[in-house]
DNA sequence: ATTATAAAAGATATGTATGTCCGAAATATG
DNA sequence: CATATTTCGGACATACATATCTTTTATAAT
């Protein structure tokens, strides 16, 4: 479904909204070991999250990337419409270009609720409401 | 979410399904040129349904690929299961381990249930099954 | 038998996602 | 100001999916 960039890229945010309270910094060092990911590689999509004010960095000593108020507010989606693009949820998954509703492909109304579900748990939910989830162990990051 | 090999496959299964009767047997230029994909590419693929039973074929003149009723109950999952592997509708979408019912990630909860009845959707439907769909135009697999 | 046909099989090529490396720019600290 | 730290940016490398090309094998028809 996703690209192992977007699992990478929002298990390192979601690291992030736990890890970083306030002005607190975390290392591209600290989340690649965390999530077990090159450093190199989740350094680069952050650096590419915060190009596109989805996170917060800063360089030198005491630098880091962190998450502002506003960052939190984000819902996940645009992390996957980011990296991955916005039509992996609206082309049809056997590749037909016209396959919608009223012509739909074989697979379309089995496949339909399934995409549904995961866009708008993905288009409802911020970054902080996942990272609340998680504090009160609701859902976990195991490994 | 399907790789484009299992997208050309299942299209080039189901054009058999409608267009080959009995012992009509199609060509592998024939189902490339109507799904628009390279033929040396489509015929490996059908090549390596037809090594795994989901479809048949015969060489030389009068052959082509062809199914039998054997052929026609297997369920579309098989393909997928062939050529993406098993693990797709399985694994954590967020790449996690030991994501699971009792660990849920994140996501797990929210699209577990619509996962689950897709794969059985296409665990329980077979090529025929989907074939007669598009004969009665309750689908169709327009380019 | 010979020939034409078509799948099967193997080898090679291309493209894209993934992963690595190195130097530049910014900045806190002494 | 000098130094250490850390992100940033570009170039490079690798792996895997996708695509192509050539040869071999099987077989129907003449």
């Amino acid at each position: 479904m996703f690209s192992n960039s977007v699992k990478y890229a929002i298990n390192a945010v979601l690291y992030l909204a736990i890890n970083s309270k306030g002005s607190e910094k975390i290392l591209a060092r600290d989340i690649s070991e965390t999530i077990s990911v090159p450093k190199a590689y989740i350094a680069k999509l952050l650096q590419d999250l915060v190009r596109h004010n989805i996170i917060s960095s800063a360089r030198g000593p005491k630098g880091g990337f962190y998450l502002t108020e506003a960052n939190r507010k984000i819902p996940i989606i645009r992390i996957v419409e980011l990296i991955d693009g916005e039509e992996i949820f609206k082309s049809c998954v056997l590749g037909l270009s016209q396959c919608n509703d009223a012509k739909p492909c074989p697979l379309h109304e089995k496949i339909s609720p399934y995409r549904w579900s995961l866009l708008t748990a993905l288009e409802y939910n911020t970054i902080q409401d996942f990272a609340d989830e998680i504090i009160q162990s609701k859902s976990y990051l195991a490994q």
